[in-house]
RNA sequence: GCCACCGUAGCUCAGUGGUAGAGCAGCGGUUUCGUAAACCGCAGGCCAACGGUUCAAAUCCGUUCGGUGGCUCCA
């Protein structure tokens, strides 16, 4: 059932560092300068965070951009002052008599352990609830700087009150700093809903929220994605399978999506009945698994399909390609014994594993994801599940970290993080055990003693949605594709107009042997039409002009601004199929 | 969904109560050029939509739609 998988997750930061103390002081900094120019502010948190800090405040009056500059002189004065921290210890009554005017404070001192001292952090004239952990003086803040401004509900609790949470960053050099801004903005260039529009990869419009339009540029790298995996399948003995978009409310029912996923679902009514679109696959294969009788000379079956899914997501969590409304998945769905699941397990995870690798992901964080409170199926199942994906694991010398409660109801699973361009991470591959949709569509095969038996059931996904994967990989390769994924492998630039026929020769034979080409003949001058082909991230320039075409060469000029001089036609066509079968 | 902000030409943005602007892209010419932007000209907008305030609205107010940054980092 696959729920969720498009969760972003991150770090923890080191507790208890320098740049940690820099930045819970600059943190408290900031409380002062808030507190003191919007009177009645009550104060949630402040902690430093991966790369900075915030503090999240109720204010009489919303925060606003522009209002950050004048925070930031406030908390210079205070920095200028050089006032000394100073932490103090006091009991549980006083704690609530000095924070009686501030609600939140107060929670926070309800929920501390009664083995907890409490204690005040004072720096000048400003005390805060705190657990400690500052620098000297607020004068070792040498570099900081207010970012954003964003709500935040209290303890992230939709039913709890909206706070403003003030976003800073602070280094212990301003050199530090400067190289953290460059770096978001770095970061921002890379962004794949700037790229892909500045590469005709894809566009969105209003009238389909949260729904790409993959363009001809964006489709031929999705398409090539997906034959990526069709190969794999291929040779790994799936079945790809092409199921209807829109069921019977009744499967829903069946499934346990009704109950459980509604909230996320499309559907139609028509002529009395109602339809939900789908937004997973595997009830689908469910039914293909039951349609006729399995024996166990056939398992294990794999169901692969790149089906259309629909899930509703609330309008503010959409982003881009990383989160949409409409995606496919490299999405499979294995039905075999209980013995072969962990045969199946390690085949998946050499799958992904060289998958991975292929895109430049480096460290690939594994989790095992252990069982919930609420579930289905015996102890004892669950153990002999768990017991397996945990060895095969092992076996396989991987590093991983087991989390408890993280399973899915039906069943454990194992997830694939990689972090992308911009450090954030995301869950990529995952696998996934279901006790839970055999039982719901009373799956069953012939086992050899002519019993019938239950089959277990494997949701793989090993890229997730090709949607959000186009994202990251736009990101992680800053729009320079590997040629065999780019959607132009290579351009022909004549040097004048003279040379259009040459040109239009080159480009039969590139074509021919089976490349992605164009010819530039605008009206253009060649410096020109080279700058065009270095911002579309072209792999290889072929450029064309007298010199060429009386020897029956190209000029062949790399994106990454590499002049491999002229080569015979022939040879550069080698030179670049030889790229594009190394996946390079 | 919630909080803040934003929505002006294909793109990036200026214009904050008084006749809609620029650069790039596009189109038409000229130019025929050797490794990241030739030159001249032309065209292009119901200022997201709807409602209100005003003699007058891109500009002020409201609603809707869309987008951006956030909403697990625990005193």
């Amino acid at each position: 059932m696959l729920q969720d998988d498009q969760e972003t997750t991150s770090e923890n930061s080191a507790y208890n560092s320098s740049v940690y103390r820099l930045r819970h002081s600059t943190a408290h900094v900031l409380a002062e300068a808030v507190c003191e120019l919007f009177p009645g502010t009550k104060l949630g948190i402040g902690p430093p965070t991966d790369d900075g800090f915030y503090y999240d405040f109720l204010v009489p009056r919303a925060v606003t951009v522009e209002d950050l500059q004048v925070i930031e002189e406030r908390m210079r004065s205070s920095i200028e002052a050089g006032l000394a921290f100073s932490g103090r210890e006091v009991s549980r009554e006083e704690a609530k008599d000095i924070e009686k005017d501030q609600p939140f404070k107060l929670e926070i001192i309800d929920e501390l352990s009664e083995t907890e001292t409490v204690t005040f952090y004072r720096h000048g004239s400003f005390e805060d609830l705190c657990r400690g952990g500052h620098t000297d003086s607020t004068a070792e803040i040498v570099a900081f700087k207010l970012l954003s401004v964003a709500g935040a509900y209290w303890r992230g609790d939709e039913t709890r009150p909206m706070l403003q949470r003030i976003y800073g960053t602070a280094f212990e050099s301003q050199d530090d700093l400067d190289a953290h801004l460059i770096r978001l903005e770095e970061a921002q260039k890379r962004d794949h809903r700037r790229l892909g529009l500045e590469l005709d990869l894809f566009l969105m419009d209003p009238i389909a929220p949260a729904s790409p339009f993959f363009l001809p540029k964006g489709t031929v790298v999705y398409q090539s994605l997906v034959r990526y995996v069709q190969d794999l399948y291929q040779r790994s003995g799936y079945q790809e399978v092409i199921t209807p978009q829109i069921f019977d409310t009744e499967l829903w029912k069946r499934s346990g999506h009704y109950d459980n996923y509604k909230d996320n679902m499309y559907f139609i009514r028509h002529e009395d009945r109602e339809y939900g679109l789908k937004p997973m696959n595997c009830p689908a294969h469910a039914l293909i698994y039951s349609s006729r009788l399995r024996s166990y000379r056939d398992l294990p079956i794999r169901f692969a399909d790149f089906g259309r899914l629909h899930r509703y997501e609330r309008s503010g969590v959409t982003h881009g390609l990383t989160r949409v409304r409409t995606f496919s998945q490299d999405d499979a769905h294995i039905f075999c014994t209980p013995d072969q699941v962990a045969g199946e397990v390690r085949t998946l995870i050499n799958m992904y594993q060289q998958t991975y690798s292929l895109f430049k992901f480096k460290e690939v964080r594994i989790a095992l994801s252990l069982r919930p409170e609420k579930r289905v199926g015996s102890d004892e199942i669950w153990d002999t599940a768990e017991t397996a994906l945990r060895r095969v694991l092992e076996e396989a010398d991987l590093p991983f970290e087991s989390v408890t409660g993280e399973g899915a109801f039906y069943g454990p699973k194992i997830d694939f993080f990689v972090p992308d361009a911009l450090s954030r991470e995301w869950q990529l591959g995952t696998i996934q055990l279901d006790f839970s949709l055999p039982e719901r569509f009373d799956l069953e095969y012939v086992s050899d003693d002519g019993l019938r038996q239950r089959p277990v059931v494997l949701h793989k996904a090993m890229i997730g949605s090709l949607e959000r994967f186009m994202g990251i990989l736009i990101e992680h390769f800053a729009g320079a594709f590997p040629v065999w994924l780019a959607p132009v492998q290579a351009v022909i630039i004549p040097i004048a107009d003279r040379h259009a026929e040459y040109a239009e020769h080159i480009r039969r034979q590139l074509s021919d042997g089976g490349l992605r080409v164009e010819v530039n003949d605008r009206n253009e001058r060649m410096n020109s039409k080279i700058r065009e082909a270095q911002l579309q991230k072209v792999p290889y320039m072929l450029i064309v002009g007298d010199r060429e075409e009386e020897d029956k060469t190209v000029s062949v000029r790399l994106r990454s601004n590499e002049d491999m001089g002229s080569l015979a036609v022939g040879q550069a066509v080698e030179i670049i199929r030889e790229a594009v079968s190394n996946n390079s």
